[in-house]
This record gives structure tokens, C-alpha cells and sequence, in this order.
DNA sequence: AATCGGATCGTCT
DNA sequence: GACGATCCGATTG
């Protein structure tokens, strides 16, 4: 099987919201020393930056440890939360904002599936990628993948795929309690693999 | 089928 | 010192 060449960082050099549409059904690879975990992009988030987003991380400016959604397009931001789990971002922004990144909430198994079993600790089918704490843990995503290149053929990278053959759905942001009237988050629709969290609960 | 709370810790107030 | 861009198992209807 040819090795497919990563996305471009030039994808990235455009409008967070429309980088986060067009990310879906790509495929994102995580070679590991077992062998690659690959997987296809079925639900993202977008977050940008200050005042026109406050429930972005940036929007309180640029502190150590968002100052990857600042940096330069293309490369992961990852984030670690809630005691336990990490986030795999995407930075994309267009030229005039500070700042921006897609959250990758949801990608569905294609390859390397028995590692993915693994490093879920035996979980496995829906429950193995289905979410953003799950798919970096299915993916072996750690804070020492923040900042890495994703359009480099290294540890983790995002590559083109067929086009995808579903539609696009957007709806508001989950686990957030600011801005919750923006529709930043788009799946594929009828996915499995897109999670089913009721979401914007008061 | 839907809801509730515990786990767990880096980061900012 | 409080609180998440969450997940999962237990409990209740």
C-alpha cells in the first residue's frame, strides 16, 4: 500500500470554522513502535480566539499552556483535562486571527484496531473512539504530542482520504457554558462514531 | 433509557 | 482553592 503524503499546511492557513468542515473524512495516522493506529475525522469542534469566542481557551490570551493555538498552523495542540484525559486540536486559523484550533471529538477505527483495544484497556466497537478522551487514548495522544507537526510523516499526522459521501451537520458546542448559541460543531451525519453526549445541559 | 457522581490534576484566581 | 473542550459505572424510572 502506497504511504500517503500529508495534508498541506496551506489547508490550514484558512478560517478556523471552515478548516473544521473540511477536516472531516480525512484520515488521521499515529504510527507507534507496535505499528500505525489510523482512523477517519467524523466529528470536530472549532474554537477561536478573545472576544469572539469565549469559550476558546485563547480567550484569555496567550499563557504557556494554550500558546500552541497561537502558534503556527498544522501543528497539534493538546490539552489535558479533568484529571484524566487529553484533547487532540488541530491549530487553524486564518491570517488575521491570534488564534484558533479544531477539537477532534470523534474518528472511526480503520486500521490498527487490536492496538486501539489495547491502550483502551480491552473496551472496544463504538466505545473505542467515539469521543475526544477516548480517541487520544485509543491513539496513545499525550501532552508530548503538543506542538508536533502534523504535516510531517512522524509520529502523528492527518492525510487525505475518497471523498466522504455524507452530510455535514452542525450544532452548538458541548461542555461549554459560554457561547453555547454558536453552531461550531460539525459531524458526519448518520456516523457511528459520532458521540451521542446530550450536551448544554443548565 | 436517562441521570448522577466519582475519579483526578494542571492551570488560573 | 476551584474547576473543567470527559468518561464510566451505578442507580433509578
Amino acid at each position: 500500500m502506497k504511504e500517503p503524503t500529508p495534508v498541506k499546511r496551506e489547508f490550514y492557513n484558512r478560517d478556523t470554522i471552515k478548516v473544521a468542515k473540511d477536516i472531516l473524512g480525512k484520515v488521521i495516522v499515529r504510527k507507534t513502535k507496535q505499528g500505525n493506529i489510523v482512523g477517519r475525522i467524523v466529528e470536530v469542534e472549532a474554537y477561536k480566539f478573545g472576544e469572539h469566542d469565549k469559550a476558546s481557551h485563547a480567550s484569555k490570551g496567550c499563557t504557556s499552556s494554550n500558546q500552541a493555538m497561537f502558534g503556527e498552523n498544522g501543528f497539534a495542540y493538546v490539552y489535558f483535562t479533568y484529571g484524566m484525559y487529553f484533547m487532540l486540536n488541530v491549530v487553524a486559523k486564518k491570517k488575521t486571527d491570534h488564534a484558533g484550533a479544531v477539537l477532534i471529538r470523534g474518528v472511526e477505527p480503520i486500521d490498527g484496531i487490536k492496538h486501539m483495544v489495547k491502550n483502551r484497556k480491552g473496551k472496544d466497537g463504538i466505545n473505542l473512539t467515539n469521543g475526544p478522551g477516548k480517541l487520544s487514548q485509543a491513539l496513545q495522544i499525550n501532552k508530548k504530542l503538543n506542538n508536533h507537526d502534523l504535516t510531517k510523516k512522524e509520529k502523528l499526522f492527518i492525510v487525505d482520504s475518497e471523498k466522504r459521501t455524507e452530510k455535514v451537520l452542525s450544532s452548538g458546542r458541548i461542555g461549554i457554558s459560554m457561547d453555547v448559541e454558536k453552531e461550531w460543531r460539525f459531524y458526519l451525519d448518520g456516523n457511528a462514531y459520532v458521540s451521542k453526549y446530550k450536551f448544554n445541559k443548565k
